[in-house]
DNA sequence: TTTTAATATTGCAATATTACGATGATATGT
DNA sequence: ACATATCATCGTAATATTGCAATATTAAAA
């Protein structure tokens, strides 16, 4: 059916997903990549970068923007934005608890 | 289109893509954060604990098998298996990387 | 050997994602 | 005001994902 049954599962679950998610395409890897280790915020630049068609990127950087990894100025002709840090913190810590549960004794 | 160019990005890039790809459904959330908490192997009981049909949850099995975090035996009735320890620490190991990589002097 | 229980595979329908051309909006420069 | 440059949105085509019913496979039990 193509429809995740996200009421099954708990808020924690659903988040992580939804995080993933956005990681689960090398475009945003790479954007997210280039962006994290600019010194200043981006103005331009990522369709000759990336690769991709305009409205491609637009859209990818969307998906990024929507669990708030991106904060600067949306508006007008010239963008400026950044990683959000506080952010990209918080989503680190949640892969980092996520993998640190996990028990020993098995096959 | 629906396809996504892998050849435009590096091999990391990829590999982490397809591991986020992976943790991008609840349901597989799920099946690890309860695989990775028993003490001992699963045999079963996963389609009652997480509330999807069998196929459906064979093929998140399946997903999850296919980025190597799952060891054990996969043959016969009764399955039983666990998390391969070591590939889960690759995986936490690769997205602690990724999340390290960032600078500060920002917007 | 037949039955039974557990998991895998197949086939399909519904929905989501990816990508881009065309177009629209917005701000800056001339 | 007009052109230009930059980014967003719309529409659409191709492909991928999700989920399950039906069926197949497998190994152990009876």
């Amino acid at each position: 059916m193509g429809l995740t049954k996200t009421y099954m599962f708990t808020t924690k679950q659903n988040d992580l997903a939804k995080i993933a998610k956005v990681l689960a395409h090398p475009a945003r890897v790479a954007i997210l990549e280039y962006i994290s280790k600019q010194d200043a915020c981006i103005c331009t630049d990522l369709v000759d970068i990336i690769g991709l068609s305009q409205p491609t990127i637009s859209q990818h950087l969307n998906e990024i923007k929507k669990i708030g990894l991106l904060k600067g100025t949306f508006e007008g002709k010239n963008l400026c934005y950044c990683i959000d840090q506080e952010r990209w913190e918080e989503l680190q810590q949640t892969f980092h608890l996520f993998f640190s549960n996990i028990n020993r004794n098995c096959c």
